[in-house]
RNA sequence: GCGGGCGUAUCCCAAUCGGCAGAGGAAGGGGACUUAAAAUCCUCCCAGUGUGGGUUCGAGUCCCACCGCCCGCACCA
C-alpha cells in the first residue's frame, strides 16, 4: 500500500530552503569506479588449485556464462547475458558465497580467418584486438569477473591443452581417423559437421553443401550415446533444451534382421524398429552407396549416374524436400530411386522382395539397407505408390477403420492387432513384435538391437585459426602421437591467406619440418587440420580451475570440488552442440580418470534475446541497438537495470517496448533520495541531532515497516532469480519514502529515511553497482557496498497487528472483516457471519475458512 | 507432423500450495511549479485473464478440446 491513509492527500509546505542538491550524473562516477574495481582487482578469487583453504566448504559456487567469441565489440546479446550472470553473482556474494566467476573468449574460428583473408588482417591481431575492446566494454558495465583467472582459446598456453585432451581420447580409441563422406562447403573451403548444416546449407557461409569423400578425424560419441541420454535426466536445464538433446540422440529399439540375395543368399542386415510388420515388406532398398550394391551393380552405366547424382547431396538434402512450403503446397518432392539387378528374400516366409536403391535410406544410419512396408510406413508407402510397387496390410487399425492395400494414400503407424502373418495373427503388434524378435532370434535370423541418430563427432576442419591436431603421419608408423612434452603444436606466424585451401597445408614448413616421433622416418608429416572449435569450448570450464598451470590442464581436486558449474547461463542456440559436446568430454575424462564429475553443468539459464519490435536485432534489419550508444547516454547502471525490468531471464526482451528512460527516471529518484537525505543531516548537523528533535513514531514506523517488506520481498525475487519483480519492489519502496517524506516534515523521520536507503542501497548493489557504490560512500560507510552482507528483514517489523481477511458468500465477495493476525477459526468465522448477515437469506451448507486469507460461506437457495 | 512455450488494462508485465485479478513500469488525459520549456511532483483513465467445457466452496492458476502466436526438430527405417 502507498503510504497510510492518516497521510494519503495531504500537502505539507516543506521547510526551509529548497535544498540544493546535485543531479544524478552517472558519468561523473561510472568510469573512476570502474576503473578502480579493475585495478584493485576487487572481484577476484584466487585461482582455485592454490585455494586449497576452501575445496570441501559448502559456500562455493561456480558461476559461469557461455564464453564470448570476439567478433568485435559486445552487443546486447551478451549484455543481457551478462547482467544476468553478475546480478546473481554479486548476489551470492553478498550472501555469504564464495563464487567462482571466471572469463575467457572462444577466440578460435572463422571470421578471424575471414578478416584476413578480406582484409589481409593478422587473424591473432585482428582477435587480441577485438577481445581487448570487448573486455574493456566488461569492465565499463561493471561486470565483476576474475580477472586474474582469465583465459583465450586461442592462446598457445591454453590450446596445448586442447591438443593434451585430444590425445588422452586419441589414446582412448575416441579420436579416429577415418575415411566418409563429409560435408563440403566450397565457400569457406571446409567440412562441415551435420550440425553446422542447416537445411542443406552451411551455417555460416549459407552456401549448398556438396558431399566429398575425405579422411577425417571423429570423436566417438556415439560411445557414451545410452549415458548422455539418462544424465539428461539427473540436471536441472529447461525442458526444450534435454528434449532437443533427446531427439538429437534419437535413440530407437529395433532389431536388425538377417535377408538374403535371391540368387546365391548373401546375407543382408535390416535394421528396423518395427519388426512386427516383416510380413508387411513388400520390396528391398539398399543406401546407394551400400557396399553390396556398389559390388553388384559395378560397370552399370544407369546405377554409376544415380549413385553420383545422390553422392552429391547432403544426408539433410536427400532426406529434406519436405520443408514448410511443400508441406503447404502438398508437394513433396520425390524419392529417387532405381530398380537393381537382383532380389532378396524374406526370412519370415521365403517371399522374394524386388531390391532397389533409393535416395531415401541413408549409408550411415542402421544397416545400410531396409526392408520396406508401405502399408505401415509413409516413405515406403510414398515410394511404392511412385513405382507401382504392391502394399500388403498386416496391421488392422484399433481404430476401426479398414485399410485398402489397393487405394490407402496414408500408412497406418498406430496402433493395432496382427493380420496376414500367419502364426502371429491376432495379436497387439508390440507382442508381435517381441515374438518375432525371439523367434528370429532363436533362428540365427535377427536379435533385438538399439540405434542411435547421434553420429561421431567429426572434428577435422581444413582452417588454420584453430587448434592443430598434434598427430604425425608417418609412412612406417601410421598416426603417431605427438609427444605431451613437445606441446603444443604451434601455428606458424606467417600463414599466407592470399590463396584459397588451407594455409597450414600450404605453409612452407609445417607440414614437413618434422620427423616421427616413434622411428624418426623424415618422411613422415604433421597433420594438417585443425580441430573444431567447439573442441575448445567443450572443456574451457575445467582450465578455469587453474588457467596459468604449465604442469597439468587442470587440477583433479579442484575439478572434483568445483564440478559441476552450479549455474551456467548461455544462449538456447547452444541447445545441442556446445552443451552435447561438453557433457561428452566430462563424462569420456572423468572414465580417463581425470576428474569425478558425471555432468558439466548443473543447473542451466537460457536467457531470453535482445530483439526489436519483434524480430532479431540484425545489422541487415538495421535495427541494431549498440549497448554503447545506452551507457553512454544513461550509464552503465541504466542499461544494466532496463535488462532484468524488460522481463524475467529466460524470457526475451523487445528492446522496443522497454524505456530506458524510465529506468534512468528511478535511478534518478533513488539518487535524489538519498543525496536530499544528506543534505539535510549535513545541513542540521548529523543524523543524531536531527533524531534528538523526537522522533515521529508512527511515520517512522511505517519507513521501517516498508523497509522491512521490501527487503524481504526483493530478497526472495532475487533467490528466484527474478531480478524485474525484485526491482518492482524496490520501486516499491522508493515511492513509500517519497510519499512519506512528502507529506510531513523530514526531521522525525530521518533516521528511519536513512535506515531505508541504506537497505534499499544493499538491495540494489547487484544491479546497479555504480550508483550504490557511490552512494554508500557519500553516506559515509566504510569499505565497498558490494562487500556488504544483502539485508535482511526484522521478523517483528513484518508482523502486522491487524490484517483485512475477504468474506465470500457463494463464493462472489460480500465484505471484508479486520482482525489480528492468527485469529483462529471459530472467531473469524463468527466475524464474518457478522459480517455478511445481510447475505446470508438461507441455510449455511458449508463453510470454508483459510485463517488470514479469506472465509467463504455456502448458502443454499 | 512431433516437442516446448506464450495468450491478463493502450503497451511491457505481476499475481506462493487453487484463496480479494494489479505489484511495478511505459504511454495517454488533467493539474501544480516555471516568463517558458525541460526536469520534478500530484492526479485520473484502463482488463475480469484467447474460446468452449470440466473439477472445486472457490480457477488467471488444475484437467479436456479448440483458436492464435513464437521457438526448436522433422523422410533416421
Amino acid at each position: 500500500m502507498r503510504g497510510s491513509a492518516s497521510l494519503a492527500n495531504v500537502r505539507l509546505p516543506s521547510s526551509g530552503a529548497p535544498l540544493q542538491t546535485e543531479r544524478y550524473d552517472p558519468s561523473s562516477f561510472e568510469e573512476r569506479l570502474a576503473q578502480r574495481w579493475e585495478a584493485e582487482r576487487t572481484s577476484s578469487l584466487t585461482p582455485p588449485a592454490a585455494d586449497t583453504e576452501h575445496q570441501g566448504a559448502l559456500d562455493t559456487f561456480y558461476a559461469l556464462t557461455m564464453f564470448p567469441y570476439p567478433s568485435g565489440d559486445l552487443h546486447m546479446g551478451h549484455a543481457e547475458i551478462f547482467t544476468i550472470h553478475d546480478a546473481l553473482v554479486r548476489h551470492l556474494r553478498m550472501t555469504g558465497h564464495r563464487v567462482l566467476n571466471p572469463m575467457g573468449w572462444d577466440a578460435f574460428g572463422l571470421p578471424a580467418e575471414n578478416a584476413a583473408r578480406q582484409r589481409g588482417a593478422d587473424p591473432k591481431a585482428w582477435t587480441y584486438a577485438n577481445i581487448e575492446e570487448q573486455r574493456r566494454t566488461i569492465v565499463r558495465l561493471g561486470y565483476s569477473f576474475d580477472w586474474d583467472t582469465v583465459l583465450r582459446s586461442c592462446d598457445p598456453e591454453y590450446y596445448r591443452w586442447t591438443q593434451w585432451v585430444f590425445l588422452e581420447l586419441f589414446d582412448a580409441g575416441l579420436a579416429y581417423r577415418r575415411e566418409a563422406l563429409v560435408n563440403w562447403d566450397p565457400v569457406d573451403r571446409t567440412v562441415l559437421a551435420n550440425e553446422q548444416v542447416i537445411d542443406g546449407r552451411g551455417e555460416r557461409s549459407g552456401a549448398l553443401v556438396e558431399r566429398i569423400p575425405r579422411t577425417q578425424w571423429f570423436f566417438r560419441i556415439t560411445r557414451y550415446a545410452d549415458e548422455l541420454l539418462d544424465g539428461l535426466d539427473t540436471i536441472d536445464w529447461p525442458d526444450r533444451v534435454k528434449n532437443a538433446q533427446r531427439a538429437w540422440i534419437g535413440r530407437s529399439e529395433g532389431a536388425e534382421v538377417t535377408f538374403t540375395t535371391a540368387d546365391d543368399g548373401t546375407e543382408v542386415l535390416v535394421y528396423t524398429t518395427r519388426p512386427d510388420t516383416l510380413y508387411g515388406a513388400t520390396y528391398f532398398v539398399f543406401a546407394p552407396e551400400h557396399p553390396l550394391v556398389v559390388a553388384r551393380m559395378a560397370g552399370d552405366a544407369d546405377y554409376d549416374a544415380f549413385r553420383e547424382e545422390v553422392s552429391r547431396r547432403s544426408d539433410v538434402e536427400r532426406l529434406s524436400g519436405f520443408g514448410d512450403e511443400e508441406e503447404a503446397a502438398g508437394a513433396r518432392r520425390a524419392k529417387r530411386g532405381m530398380r537393381l539387378s537382383f532380389d532378396v528374400v524374406n526370412p519370415v516366409d521365403g517371399s522374394v522382395l524386388p531390391a532397389y536403391a533409393a535416395d531415401y535410406v541413408l549409408m550411415d544410419y542402421g544397416t545400410g539397407a531396409i526392408m520396406a512396408v508401405p502399408a505401415h510406413d509413409q516413405r515406403d508407402l510414398d515410394f511404392a505408390r511412385q513405382e507401382g510397387i504392391e502394399v500388403r496390410v498386416v496391421i488392422a487399425p484399433d481404430d476401426g477403420s479398414t485399410l485398402d492395400a489397393a487405394t490407402m494414400t496414408q500408412a497406418w503407424s498406430g496402433d493395432g492387432t496382427t493380420v496376414n502373418s500367419g502364426p502371429y495373427d491376432g495379436l497387439a503388434w508390440p507382442e508381435t513384435k517381441r515374438r518375432i524378435t525371439a523367434d528370429l532370434e532363436a533362428q540365427g535370423k535377427g536379435r533385438a538391437t538399439v540405434n542411435f541418430r547421434l553420429r561421431d563427432w567429426l572434428i577435422s576442419r581444413q582452417r588454420s585459426w584453430g587448434a592443430p591436431i598434434p598427430i604425425v603421419h608417418c609412412p612406417d608408423c601410421g598416426q603417431v602421437a605427438v609427444p605431451r612434452e613437445q606441446l603444443p603444436v604451434r601455428l606458424p606466424d606467417d600463414l599466407d591467406f592470399t590463396v584459397p585451401g588451407s594455409p597450414l597445408d600450404l605453409h612452407p614448413t609445417f607440414k614437413h619440418d618434422v620427423v616421427c616421433p616413434a622411428c624418426g622416418n623424415e618422411d613422415a608429416v604433421r597433420d594438417v587440420d585443425t580441430m573444431d572449435t567447439f573442441v575448445d569450448s567443450s572443456w574451457y570450464f575445467l582450465r578455469f580451475l587453474d588457467p596459468t598451470s604449465e604442469v597439468h590442464a587442470w587440477p583433479r581436486d579442484a575439478a572434483t570440488h568445483w564440478l559441476p558449474v552450479d549455474q551456467y547461463t548461455g544462449g538456447v542456440e547452444h541447445a545441442i552442440l556446445h552443451l552435447l559436446y561438453s557433457r561428452f568430454f566430462v563424462k569420456a575424462l572423468r572414465d580417463l580418470g581425470h576428474l569425478a564429475a558425471d555432468e558439466p553443468f548443473a543447473r542451466l539459464l537460457n536467457q531470453g534475446q535482445v530483439i526489436m519490435g519483434g524480430k532479431a536485432m540484425s545489422k541487415s534489419l538495421g535495427n541494431l541497438v549498440a549497448p554503447k550508444a545506452v551507457y553512454e547516454e544513461y550509464g552503465a547502471d541504466t542499461l544494466r537495470a532496463t535488462m532484468l525490468f524488460a522481463s524475467a531471464p529466460e524470457d526475451d526482451i523487445d528492446w522496443a517496448d522497454v524505456s530506458p528512460t524510465g529506468m534512468h527516471k528511478w535511478l534518478s529518484r533513488v539518487w535524489r533520495l538519498s543525496v536530499e537525505h544528506l543534505a539535510r543531516v549535513a545541513e542540521s548537523g548529523g543524523a543524531e541531532r536531527v533524531a534528538s528533535g523526537g522522533e515521529d513514531a508512527e511515520r517512522a514506523l511505517d519507513v521501517r515497516r516498508a523497509s522491512a517488506v521490501a527487503v524481504e520481498a526483493a530478497g526472495r525475487e532475487y533467490a528466484a532469480r527474478k531480478y524485474n519483480t525484485a526491482i518492482a519492489r524496490m520501486m516499491e519502496l522508493t515511492n513509500t519514502l517519497n510519499d512519506v517524506l512528502r507529506t510531513g516534515e523530514a526531521a522525525p523521520v530521518e533516521r528511519a529515511v536513512g535506515e531505508s536507503l541504506r537497505a534499499l542501497l544493499l538491495l540494489l548493489a547487484p544491479i546497479a553497482p555504480f550508483l550504490t557504490e557511490e552512494l554508500w560512500g557519500r553516506m559515509g560507510e566504510a569499505g565497498s557496498v558490494h562487500d556488504q552482507a544483502f539485508p535482511v528483514a526484522d521478523p517483528a517489523l513484518l508482523v502486522r497487528d491487524e490484517i483485512e481477511v475477504p468474506v465470500q458468500v457463494n463464493g462472489k465477495l460480500r465484505g471484508r472483516v479486520v482482525v489480528a493476525p492468527g485469529t483462529d477459526r471459530d472467531a473469524l468465522e463468527a466475524a464474518a457471519r457478522i459480517e455478511v448477515a445481510a447475505h446470508l437469506t438461507g441455510e449455511v451448507i458449508k463453510v470454508v475458512v483459510v485463517p488470514d486469507r479469506m472465509v467463504n460461506l455456502v448458502v443454499r437457495g
